[in-house]
DNA sequence: TAGTTGGGTTTTTTT
DNA sequence: AACCCAACTA
């Protein structure tokens, strides 16, 4: 009896087939981890392969942690040489060891998003772009497609030709690269970018890392981008022994590059190609399963294939309506609490997904007030944070005097009399001898025009020295107690008062704790490669297993993982799927997000439970929406209650009013504004029990009468002030030509043909068109 | 230089 | 609602 008995007749093949390429389309909860660690622990044990060389990546270091252990688990000795990491970590290591061949050092720094934007708030200034034209986001995430694309700025530059936008881009992305090779830094999109430069012009490297890993896998393929593709190929090239997992109605991130004919096309690429499909399902019930193939069959686009279990039909999947998101909150909260009282579930075994990171507040806080302990994945990343970041950027600056932004980061941090005036005068020193920002700094006497300003920018930089020097005597965690303790920082929020000092000391303190366990681990640890670690670190990673705790976090995150009893908050159309995607005329953004449900769906072992809120309040304004189309795809049968077609009526005398079904008011728009709302100073954070009345008060009639109040457009009723073949204006349509205007039960039902949105239905009321 | 305030904006998703 | 920025004040 060998640990390879337990495999159905399809694993058994992904395991066996080591030689030559493996496409292994895998299913939800097919098992596909287990072939992977099956597969690795076969190819040590039985073909004798040195676990040296074999390589795996995944997409979370967490999954990797995980497959090691699991493989650990089936091989006695040698796991610990495998290469299990991420693409980015991969190439992090790579690169810190050779990117000197492409001019950089090779302790470059990575940059986040946040350093990103600085970074091109500063080339926009110099380039003289207009921030209302051109948006940093929109140009940084221009570069970012580029990069997945493996397109230079000089590719770019020459396909910009003729477009003046795509020009101003080509110029940011070129001036942008200058900018951080002058930091030695990289960004996330560089990682991989780079790596593939590297291999492509240097052979000798390349050769190294074939001669290495004879044994490539790759899992999550279906999300892979160009660049990550090429980065495979080039490395699988010597020995083809490449086998990829994936599941292309699991591929959820086009936004970022992912090419999801990477998986479809492997085959052409790879002739040769064994392909193995595992449709068992080992994970949900049938009732789950079901559903969740009843709402993907709706794509057109994928390889069809069928998922079934021999597990039982199961519990049907719920399905519950609510008048608001704190209703739905509350229900949340105390059905897990109930499953936890009668011994159903422990809280460990509940997940509650969402589309948004900002549906996380309303749940959270109703777990609070009823005791239930949680975790929040995901928001913002705990490296992402102002003092983490300021924290870190010390670290930075001690190990790479180059990095101008950490440096710049924490010169005033906590303040030390050094303004902005001063930094600028500083850069231009820099600029006009070529020197870098902190060379400059050592220069601070030099300097013409800094007066007072260069003594403190002295005291700045000793102190950076001095930090340096010690390093040789003592260890990172009192480097670290050095910095706080000799800057002030946390002294400083301890003065300052702010009601969020407290827990940002307490982030600090975590950040402490986080070094000293990075120096239990590591034998001979060294500020590098904890900032290294630290750089790529997504916050999943850090979700710590054994504690008993419910776990909140977006679709996107729960990707890969599984839970007995799963939860799916904000089921509407308009909030998931997207607003976004339902205007939108690409077909495929609407499939994407239904890839997005399949993935929530498939999460749930047993039970699954459907939440909709007839009303939600997003960016400060309540939309009513409609019930999700992807609860509408799932069979009636499947389910315990069907949706209802929003019983007070008002849903449906509306849902012409747009495209979306719904139908959203501003605040602003009630009359008795701010005579039910807390006054935000007085006492503690609001709670949704207090925000509750509100909301609920406000209840159907409210709306109506907000729409009426604000007195846009024609009043119920009344005939509008234009007429067919009247030109209007709509405040999201832009302007349109009326081609036709009929009374309806209340109020005038009015046709438009806008230039840009095309042909509309709405009723005058709500529409507040203005002739022109 | 530093702190405050008012106005404008708003990736949905992340390595 | 929350965040970020610019302009203003002390």
């Amino acid at each position: 009896m060998s640990i390879y008995d337990t495999l159905n007749e399809q694993q058994k093949k992904g395991v066996f087939t080591t030689e030559g390429p493996v496409l292994l389309l895998a299913g939800a909860g097919s098992g596909k981890t287990r072939v992977l660690t099956h597969r690795i622990s076969y190819l040590i044990d039985e073909l004798g392969v040195n676990p040296w060389n074999i390589m795996a990546i995944t997409f979370t270091n967490k999954a990797a942690g995980e497959m090691k252990e699991r493989v650990e688990k089936l091989v006695g000795t040698g796991s610990d040489s495998i290469w299990v990491t991420t693409f980015h970590s991969t190439c992090l290591r790579i690169l810190h060891r050779y990117s000197d061949r492409l001019g950089y050092e090779n302790n470059f720094t990575v940059y986040d998003t946040d350093d990103q934007k600085t970074v091109m708030k500063e080339i926009c200034k110099r380039l003289q772009i207009d921030p209302k034209k051109m948006k940093e986001r929109s140009i940084l995430s221009a570069i970012s497609s580029a990069k997945d694309e493996l397109i230079t700025p000089e590719e770019f530059e020459k396909s910009a030709f003729g477009d003046y936008r795509l020009q101003q881009i080509a110029q940011a992305y070129k001036e942008y690269q200058t900018i951080l090779k002058k930091s030695n830094a990289m960004d996330f999109d560089d990682l991989i970018m780079k790596t593939v430069e590297l291999f492509r012009t240097d052979p000798q490297v390349l050769k190294g890392y074939q001669k290495r890993f004879k044994y490539i896998m790759v899992d999550e393929y279906q999300d892979t981008n160009t660049a990550q593709f090429e980065l495979i190929r080039l490395l699988a090239d010597a020995h083809h022994n490449l086998c990829v997992v994936g599941d292309d109605d699991q591929s959820i991130y086009k936004f970022r590059g992912a090419n999801i004919r990477n998986i479809l096309d492997f085959e052409t690429v790879y002739p040769e190609a064994t392909v193995i499909r595992l449709e068992q399902n080992y994970r949900s019930t049938q009732n789950v399963l079901d559903a969740a193939n009843a709402v993907i069959r709706n794509n057109r686009k994928r390889k069809s294939k069928t998922l079934w279990t021999d597990k039982g039909q199961g519990s049907p999947i719920h399905f519950m309506e609510f008048l608001n998101g704190f209703e739905e909150a509350e229900f949340i909260a105390d059905d897990v609490a109930r499953k936890n009282r009668e011994g159903i579930a422990h809280y460990s075994d509940c997940a509650i997904l969402f589309r948004t990171n900002a549906q996380a507040r309303l749940l959270e806080e109703r777990f609070v007030i009823e005791g239930i302990p949680y975790n929040v994945v995901g928001g913002t990343n705990f490296y992402a944070r102002k003092e983490i970041k300021d924290m870190l950027a010390y670290l930075k600056t001690i190990d790479n005097g180059s990095d101008d932004l950490a440096i710049k980061r924490v010169i005033n941090v906590p303040k030390r009399g050094i303004g902005a005036t001063t930094v600028i005068k500083v850069q231009d020193y820099a600029d006009l001898h070529e020197i870098s920002f902190y060379d400059a700094l050592r220069q601070a006497e030099d300097i013409p025009g800094l007066g007072k300003a260069s003594g403190k920018l002295k005291g700045f930089v000793n102190m950076i020295q001095v930090f340096r020097s010690k390093q040789e005597f003592y260890g990172l965690s009192d480097l670290i107690r050095d910095i706080i303790e000799t800057t002030g920082y946390v002294r400083e929020l301890e003065a300052s008062g702010d009601d969020d000092a407290e827990g940002r000391i307490e982030n600090i303190d975590e950040l402490i704790s986080k070094i000293v366990s990075f120096e239990e681990i590591h034998n001979q640890p060294t500020l590098r490669e904890f900032l290294e670690e630290v750089a790529l670190v997504a916050d999943i990673d850090n979700l710590e297993g054994g504690s008993d705790k419910v776990l909140l976090m977006t679709l996107h995150s729960a990707k890969g993982l599984e839970f007995p009893h799963v939860y799916l908050a904000g089921m509407e159309d308009g909030l998931f799927p997207s607003y976004m995607t339902i205007a939108s005329d690409d077909q495929e953004e609407l499939e994407e997000e239904r890839r997005l449900a399949y993935v929530g769906i498939t999460r749930a072992k047993e039970d699954l439970t459907l939440c909709y809120a007839k009303m939600r309040m997003i960016r400060g304004e309540t939309q009513v929406n409609a019930v999700s189309r992807f609860v509408r795809e799932i069979p009636e049968e499947l389910m315990d209650h069907r949706p209802s077609s929003m019983g007070s009526g008002f849903k449906r005398e509306y849902e012409e009013e747009n495209p979306f079904g719904s139908a959203s008011f501003s605040r602003g728009g009630f009359p008795e504004k701010g005579s039910f709302k807390p006054k935000a100073s007085a006492g503690p954070r609001k709670t949704a029990i207090e925000n509750k009345p509100f909301i609920a008060g406000g209840g159907v009639g409210a709306l109506h009468a907000a729409g009426i109040a604000k007195g846009v457009g024609a009043v119920s009723g009344g005939r509008p002030s234009y007429d067919a073949g009247d030109r209007v204006r709509h405040i999201k349509y832009g302007e349109g030509t009326v081609t036709d205007l009929e009374p309806g039960p209340r109020d005038y039902k009015v046709t438009v043909d806008f230039d840009e949105a095309g042909q509309k239905i709405m009723y005058a009321a709500f529409a507040k068109l203005e002739k022109v």
